[in-house]
DNA sequence: GCCGGCATTTTGTGATCACAATCAGGGCAT
DNA sequence: ATGCCCTGATTGTGATCACAAAATGCCGGC
């Protein structure tokens, strides 16, 4: 075969990023159970491309803990230790607060909506039991919040963790899938529009943490 | 020219690895300065590999933030707006105290005096005018503690944020290079021995949160 | 029935190439 | 002198290949 190309677009979105964006919200959102394996061809076959991009990708997400490398250079979804998870959890428990304390003096009536209508759809995914939606929405809900906090490498930073804990995370909520419906989330709702900054704190906080509780199995 | 390769050793160290580490020293510990540009053929012929290395290796530090890519994708050291700083300033500020919290249980009388050592280098590379050694031993310093916390995740999360600074702090304290010494540090060194975590947290807040005054410029 | 060793297949690594987009520089017109 | 365009060089991207190491499956021996 020749090595002819069909186009060589530069600027918009080059494959390697199409590969990692999908392949990131896969692991970001659970569809991808621990311990996982995948390969760099088998990528490429995926999306078709060759094995270049999916080498990127693959690097770059690993570089990002989504994704780990066995000794002899395996990819794999992690399989986290409860020790791990710990300190994740504690991650979040500490820049989630901050990032929320941040949103709080620009977050206007439109912005509080949203984050309503976001809590419906989570709602629906419980009611589906549906965990990837489920896991959707509530990150997106915080997303939502956090963008506000015009702190961009903070948010990369708790992405990062909720990258890593996602292939755990659906098997936690998959399990622990009670009717609970967003009580925390309605109370970061109340505090948002009280201008409560203590109690926005702490509400995310207790949203954060308790998933670590159901996880001493 | 054929393909042959002179040895294919796979497991103990891949040449990307090498590359990836030689440059990561060198943006962590301000070696080049921000806005410094590279090319992956440059890279290549410098560590004597071929342009695939390099693009694994410059793609990783990417996505640590160690480096950014223009729109058109070429390579170089991040010039960090004061916001930038700010920001990352404040995540450590958030992690540190944590990882020195949790490090302080197990800190024992041999890790003191391994800080104190440090401490003496550092002091020397003050004397000298000797930024980069003063990076090193600084950075050598929160590291050596931090490892005592033992919580991977979260140090390896400091040490993306150091990295991330790396080349904006050279600037700053090649300034700022008055004969300070170490205050904060022998204030660290004073709680851990005290065993006074409140305190403890404090001074490594402080210790940390020094360097972001000099910065309103 | 179970386990150890051998051959085949799978898989990551690194080199090399074609290509398009961008960048840098000089020369020309105004 | 200054602004603009055109050309050549530089650079990242993706494809393809050779290779070695690890994984897999198979078979025979006990």
């Amino acid at each position: 075969m020749t090595n002819r190309k069909p186009s060589q677009s530069r600027s918009p979105e080059a494959a390697h990023e199409q590969l990692y964006r999908t392949l990131r919200s896969r692991i970001m959102y659970g569809e991808l159970p621990p311990g996982e394996s995948l390969t760099l061809r088998g990528l490429g076959r995926e999306f078709g491309v060759s094995m270049t991009p999916a080498r990127e990708a693959v690097r770059r997400l690993v570089a990002e803990g989504a994704l780990t490398l066995s000794a002899s250079g395996r990819i794999s979804t992690p399989e986290l230790s409860s020790e791990r998870i710990e300190e994740l959890a504690c991650l979040r428990a500490l820049l989630e607060p901050e990032l929320s304390s941040r949103a709080l003096p620009r977050a206007h009536a439109a912005l509080i909506e949203r984050l309503q209508l976001i809590n419906q759809s989570l709602s629906e995914a419980v009611n589906r039991q549906d965990s990837v939606g489920y896991l959707r929405s509530n990150l997106e809900f915080h997303r939502t919040l956090y963008l506000r906090a015009q702190a961009p490498a903070m948010l990369a930073m708790v992405e990062t963790v909720w990258l890593q804990m996602g292939p755990s995370m659906r098997l936690l909520y998959s399990r622990l899938q009670r009717r609970e419906a967003p009580r925390h989330h309605r109370m970061i709702l109340a505090a948002l529009r009280a201008g409560d900054e203590p109690g926005l704190r702490l509400a995310v906080r207790a949203d954060v943490t308790r998933g670590l509780r159901m996880l001493a199995s």
